[in-house]
DNA sequence: TATACTTGTAGTCATATCTACTATAAGATT
DNA sequence: AATCTTATAGTAGATATGACTACAAGTATA
């Protein structure tokens, strides 16, 4: 079924306000409990229906597509000022059946204790997956997935974004964790301490942690003006 | 002046061979004496007549974006299997003044020796630059340009591409040099020797340079199945 | 109150890696 | 034969890494 582009009585293309060829689909990561995690929405209307995706949507004529990225963010979750990054563009002929359709993918990084996600999503389902039960997805969503995970591995690796996973004040190990998650393997708890606090990029918050069981480890947050002031003088964020 | 997408007579999209809103560029890397390249062309038609851009054009309807960049650049230059990736796509509204047009950059490195580029361009005028020369480019060509090198330097120390840029053969010295040129620093060469030697990924061929005026240096060259194999058993280039 | 248990944090040490050198070899040029 | 250029080998101190031990600070349990 080709889904009607022209107008008849005006002989131009209907709703001027989209580029029809081009959508922007995003993978959002959270972080809980030790485990990786994806937002995905279940289709309510058309011919997936009943079937998960990644949340995407339209470019808007006169939108950037960062913008663009942003504001589909925005709607569906209902907050901004998130990191998102552009992966690439998709663009397989096959990808979409119902027409040639390139897709701008992006993955964006979240708190999940900070915001509750799928309150914004008020017309269709949206439920986070850990990694290992992650379904069959519409289209090429898996193939954009699994970009995203390769991106994210590489990236928290040599730039620190890892951080916009955790609640602004964190432990040490919790920050562990999340890199043995991502990047899939077993650390060692004193040298992890070493090397990360050698680079003088955490701020050590002089708290504790409450309501644990065990002894209270310090609290520490990231401070990306600190970062800024590395990077100028030649650091660069290696792990 | 804006183009008429829709034939009066049938209602549909005029020239449905290709995707009119998205487009693809294209930053051609090339190495010679000791300096990186890039080949830009001039425009011979339209409102940019005269100035200088990226080579690029638009993606068929029923192509892949890869397939129409490896199509596009086989065009231009007349030579298939290049080393080619995408960067990312650029959609700033404004970025194209004549409409609203979406472009998917990609960068290719190639071998100058090997083959005489420039046969490939019959229509427009095209030149190599060095980075230092590069001079003011149409539209956000130089957004592009640039994020092209970011992004060449980045996957420079993370995977080995250096060679897509030299001849088969080639000395240490010329493969430092080219690391040099790249990442904008001066090395030392016993400890590059080792460094390199040590990956195991270059294959001694044995022979040493010829017509040089001093002690000729050991050739050797780069073969992607050794590093295929390195890589599956956990090596992962590093530099 | 004492003991065990869990997690945080400090320190040790052998090994590998990086960096800045020095030294020598192999040719070509004068 | 002396000299110059570049290739290639080696060396030694500094630094980083990885595997470990030890102990501290709490909570839970006996």
């Amino acid at each position: 079924m080709k889904r009607r582009l022209i107008n008849q009585e005006t002989g131009e293309l209907e709703d001027k306000s989209v580029i029809k060829s081009v959508t922007i689909d995003c993978v959002i990561f959270g972080f809980q409990d030790g485990k990786l995690e994806v937002l995905l929405i279940k289709h309510a209307l058309g011919i997936k229906k009943g079937e998960w995706g990644l949340p995407g949507g339209w470019i808007k004529k006169e939108e950037g597509i960062d913008l663009a990225a942003n504001r589909l963010l925005k709607e569906l979750t209902g907050l901004g000022d998130i990191y998102l990054e552009q992966l690439k563009a998709f663009g397989d002929p096959n990808r979409f059946p119902e027409g040639r359709i390139i897709t701008i993918g992006y993955y964006a990084l979240i708190n999940k204790e900070k915001y509750d996600i799928k309150a914004g999503f008020t017309a269709s389902e949206a439920s986070w997956f850990k990694l290992e039960e992650i379904p069959e997805l519409i289209y090429d969503h898996n193939e954009i997935l699994n970009f995203s995970l390769k991106k994210l591995r590489h990236r928290v690796k040599h730039a620190p974004i890892g951080f916009n996973l955790l609640p602004e004040k964190f432990t040490l190990l919790q920050l562990m964790q999340l890199y043995e998650e991502i990047l899939g393997l077993k650390m060692d708890k004193p040298n992890f301490r070493r090397k990360f606090l050698k680079m003088k990029l955490l701020v050590d918050l002089k708290e504790k942690e409450k309501d644990v069981s065990h002894r209270a480890a310090k609290l520490y947050k990231f401070d990306d003006r600190i970062y800024q002031k590395l990077t100028e003088k030649g650091f660069s964020f290696e792990f």
